[in-house]
DNA sequence: ACCCACCCCTGGGCGC
DNA sequence: TGCGCCCAGGGGTGGG
């Protein structure tokens, strides 16, 4: 589950679920849900069992839960992974990836993904930033977000504004949702060069970005099917409010002008062709 | 710094 | 029913 919303849901499900527990036994099913511990996975189970969770962080798409032993367990869901919270004797899951008991003997955690892109790793003395993580942004809801830096920063490029919003190394969190719903606020086209928005522009889209993104945490996130839950395997509910996204053909909210579908970066980008004109070559 | 093409996977939906 | 496409909230890599 992908984006910003989605994961901190996640995130404040292992922080009840699982922090200040103490891992017993790590059960690896699928050799790629690890395959970003190069060391391997005996290496991986060693690292973690008898270490205790201290904690469940975040930092943009990527999780990590800090382990007493200074080492820490990093995560990303991909396109398809999900972290369960779930009692030991509930049947495994068909794409059950990683399973970790503890000393409690109370619920287990479960990595499942359908399309292993996500995975797991240790990273020694990654407590407090695992150096896998260190090149990702701060994101918008961040308190230590540096918005004038960032308005700086996306001037800066020479690129379009939707693949700057997508740079996980710019601006955290956001991925193919809620960018298409904050350029959707923002009026603004993917295809606008960043160099020729002003800086208002660029602080008001900032806004809608932080808007977008803590509207659908307090609706528990974006899930279109169940692929896409929480620790609890609870779906979120901010579906019901995207104005752009996969609405092809629907209304705009805005304007009534039927949302339109076009590719780019190999991706489907959802617009109003009314509120978001396609900037003219050459121009903003 | 940035763009692009392509890779990593499984499964659902659709047209034929 | 089956097959072959296309599609899907991710990131990483290597070459230009």
């Amino acid at each position: 589950m992908p984006e910003l919303p989605e994961v901190e849901v996640v995130r404040r499900g292992l922080e009840q679920g699982v922090a200040g527990r103490t891992v017993t036994a790590v059960e690896v099913r699928h050799p790629r849900a690890v395959r970003r511990h190069v060391a391997g996975e005996a290496d991986f189970r060693g690292l973690l069992e008898g270490r205790t969770i201290t904690s469940a962080e975040r930092r943009g798409k990527y999780l990590w839960l800090p382990l007493d032993s200074g080492d820490a367990l990093t995560g990303h869901l991909g396109m398809s992974g999900q972290l369960l919270v779930v009692p030991g004797d509930k049947p495994d899951e068909t794409h059950l990836r990683l399973r970790f008991r503890f000393t409690d003997g109370g619920r287990e955690l479960r990595f499942v993904d359908q399309r292993t892109f996500g995975g797991l790793a240790v990273v020694a003395g990654g407590a407090a930033l695992p150096s896998t993580i260190a090149h990702i942004a701060r994101d918008p809801l961040d308190p230590a977000f540096d918005d004038e830096a960032f308005v700086r920063a996306l001037r800066a490029r020479r690129t379009v504004v939707k693949r700057a919003l997508l740079d996980q190394t710019l601006v955290s969190g956001i991925g193919n949702i809620y960018a298409d719903e904050s350029l959707w606020r923002a009026r603004l086209h993917g295809a606008r060069p960043t160099e020729l928005i002003t800086r208002p522009k660029a602080r008001e889209l900032l806004a809608h970005v932080r808007d977008v993104l803590s509207e659908s945490l307090a609706q528990g996130g974006t899930s279109f099917d169940a692929l896409y839950v929480s620790t609890e395997g609870v779906s979120g509910l901010f579906e019901r409010s995207l104005n752009a996204y996969g609405r092809e053909g629907e209304p705009c909210p805005r304007c009534g002008a039927p949302v339109r579908r076009e590719a780019f970066m190999n991706r489907s980008s959802y617009s109003c062709p009314r509120c978001q004109p396609r900037p003219r070559p050459g121009r903003g």
